[in-house]
DNA sequence: CGGCATCCATTTTGATACTG
DNA sequence: CAGTATCAAAATGGATGCCG
């Protein structure tokens, strides 16, 4: 499979043979929020052929990154789920993002594709760790159509898709106004009186999502400085 | 250049489509530890041609990843840096090494090559504040014929190529005995008891050394066990 | 040495058609 | 749906040769 190694005794170069070729860390970043079936992948990784898609995944399970699995009932269905050391990409996939947060995302490009899970990773990537020390709480958020929730624990987070078992608050919003809220371009609370966003359950824990993230300040690659 | 984008508004899949090329991330390791010549460049990376490096820098100048400048007197020659913006690409280089020294490292293969540059970076990855709050120190390593230091500053450390400029420690040592230090193979006082290691300076920072770093136990990838 | 240009064999990929 | 099969386009690797 993978015949062209780079051949260098190093930690960065090995973990690039198994997982630097195209489509693959976006593959994880997928798995990252939980199984995924053959097509869904598909259809958020628009222009992975379905050759490679299934070459790609041969790959990750034959070294142990990622497993096929048949979703419990009532689904039946086959699907794709990391393994725990494929799960423990995720650090490394965030810090990718973080980087790219801060000094490669501005607008959307016209031919550009979004799926509401990359925000919800995003928020994984920007947790606060000391900020959310003592806390728990679980938050579920309905955009568009698709479902997930994170739920906090004392400095940490997990952000899946999927229903929360039980939800202390929920969150109901559009794609685009869930996008000018990570952009910092609208407050929950603006959205709420627009009626772009509804919200039920503990207001507490509500006031308290906010500063649970910390949002990295856009910045020019080519000045160094703050851009927006 | 990158025509070939994922077009997908996240910022892990924008981070790719800038550094996610073959060899790329690779050579901004490289420039990690300081600034490089081109032709020292192409010794490292083995398999990258004169062709390839030339346009994958250009690529980096022109994203503002990296820069050439001209190296300060005497040696007046071309060499290629990191700005700001690539600088920080570090910490998703080292979350990938840290993944690669728990899953993916084993023992060299016949064919690959090994540089002891990538090790001294794998001590940045496996560094552990905690564990350096209040301290101060330099230390200088002379492995085969290269030059490195690694400065500590409460809970900071730095890993550069070239000699420092007050090192409170000198170590001196072979390639293949700091790689069996690093693989925790052998301790510093059996490689200094052997010959294999040499070290001048002040004797409570050396002491001081190992506890710094944490490195990860090996993971066999397919039964999610320790290694070896 | 530093770096670009060119040619060519091999891989990788993207797109689409096709099958159980 | 979940994948295989197929083929054309692009990226890469290696060998040169050239020029300041």
């Amino acid at each position: 499979m993978d015949q062209r190694t780079y051949n260098q005794y190093c930690a960065t170069a090995r973990t690039l043979d198994l997982v630097g070729e195209r489509w693959t860390l976006l593959l994880i970043r997928e798995l990252l929020t939980g199984p995924k079936r053959f097509g869904d992948l598909q259809t958020s990784l628009r222009g992975l052929g379905t050759g490679l898609l299934a070459t790609r995944l041969k790959h990750l399970e034959h070294e142990g990154l990622a497993q096929k699995i048949t979703l419990p009932p009532p689904a039946r269905t086959p699907a794709y789920a990391l393994t725990p050391a494929g799960e423990e990409l995720g650090p490394a996939i965030l810090a990718l993002a973080r980087w790219g947060l801060k000094w490669a995302m501005g607008e959307p490009r016209e031919t550009e594709t979004f799926h509401p899970g990359w925000a919800v990773l995003g928020l994984r990537a920007c947790f606060d760790p000391e900020a959310a020390t003592g806390l728990r709480a679980v938050y579920e958020f309905h955009i568009d159509d698709e479902v997930f929730h994170t739920r906090i624990d004392d400095a940490t987070i997990e952000a899946l898709h999927g229903p929360a078992q039980h939800p202390d608050v929920t969150i109901t919003i559009g794609t685009e106004a869930f996008l000018r809220l990570t952009g910092q371009d609208l407050t929950l609370a603006e959205a709420i009186e627009t009626g772009a966003a509804s919200v039920s359950g503990d207001g507490e824990a509500l006031r308290r999502l906010k500063g649970l993230f910390r949002l990295p300040l856009p910045h020019d690659r080519k000045t160094d400085r703050p851009s927006s």
